[in-house]
DNA sequence: GTCAATTACGAGCTTCGTAACAATA
DNA sequence: TATTGTTACGAAGCTCGTAATTGAC
């Protein structure tokens, strides 16, 4: 009874289409392994979807429930993956922000603001923490980036990990040498995997 | 990107324990090709969702936010499974028939009282008709069954086809020679395929 | 003859288990 | 050494396409 997604991609097909050697068309296939492929589905549900009449298929009452739960379940899987991959990405999901008060005087509102335009998806969190309290959140993966003004604060950090986007790592950022320029500029920060280090080049793709 | 229902059974199985060792174990599997599906399935994504640390693995935000969806998309798709088995069973549906008026003095709200017991599932509606009419409507396929006394009106009606709740064949009921004994005698009546001819026993399984 | 579905069969890919390897406590 | 995960590789199974078959118009 391993009923697999394939199966309910060619019968929701079939279903659509109510002929095999069209939903086959539509699928890039020939129809043979469509055709038996529904009959696969078929034995492992243990019931009758289609019926073979003169002329094309009919649909059972059970084969169009199913038509109509297969695109549901479809459609969740197409969804979860998109949300997974847009998490994988850094577009959507969490960050904290660490900053020293004196940064809200300087650029860093205005790379908020371009970070938050570029990723509406991730929601930012901004605290203001003293220099040797963001290295300690930053260590302990508390905070996603710091923004403080010493680099002789900033101890070596493990290099971030995929786990979080609260990961962290020191100048340069290990994604991007470009981030260096910034870092040893006028303040110092930590990038995670992509959104930080897009965060700190400003980047708005 | 070809997502398959058994790599989320097996990621969210892997999620679940935290070890891809004891997931292997849970799934009846050896551990080698386990962490091969696992690693086929970040490909596919384009995702990392494990972290390989010293002692076991750990998720990422994405890896959390799969296992969680995983979850909905199996049990979504185990729901139709069961849904549409229960259907094919006809367990489940919808069901007309059609009665002479007479018939409500007789043994038919005791059959029909015996079904719903059976079948709490299905759906009926009784609506009393002629009995030209009803062979009319089951031919039409707009009743499923119809309650009427003399043979002769009862004209060959194509066999039953499982495509509705609502299909109907003539004496003897096609699925079922046991049925034939009832219908010689007090009634006539058509069947579908399960429900129907279940109905006509006044079986309560 | 054409159209639509099924059956038959072989090539190529996928999945799994076993064995060997690497790293850590 | 025991534990946990990865790499390597071959056998078994699965999926697909081509070709032949059936059945209805």
């Amino acid at each position: 009874m391993n009923i697999d997604i394939r199966h309910l991609r060619y019968f929701s097909a079939v279903a659509e289409e109510l002929s095999i050697s069209r939903a086959a068309q539509r699928l890039h296939m020939s129809q043979p392994p469509l055709s038996q492929q529904i009959q696969q589905l078929e034995s492992r549900l243990g019931v009758v979807l289609l019926l073979r009449k003169k002329r094309g298929i009919e649909l059972t009452a059970a084969g169009a429930a199913l038509a109509a739960e297969a695109k549901l379940v479809i459609a969740r899987l197409e969804q979860a993956v998109d949300t997974v991959q847009q998490i994988g990405r850094g577009e959507l999901g969490e960050i904290r922000i660490g900053v020293i008060s004196s940064a809200m005087w300087g650029e860093f509102p205005d790379l908020l603001r371009r970070f938050h335009a570029g990723f509406p998806g991730v929601n930012w969190s901004v605290k203001e923490l003293m220099p040797a309290v963001q290295v300690q959140a930053l260590m302990e993966r508390r905070i996603a980036i710091g923004f403080f003004r010493s680099a002789a604060q900033a101890p070596a950090i493990p290099p971030p990990s995929p786990a979080m986007l609260t990961a962290g790592t020191l100048v340069p950022p290990h994604e991007s040498t470009l981030g260096s320029q910034h870092s040893s500029n006028s303040f110092h920060c930590c990038s995670t995997p992509t959104a930080c280090a897009r965060l700190i080049l400003g980047i708005t793709p």
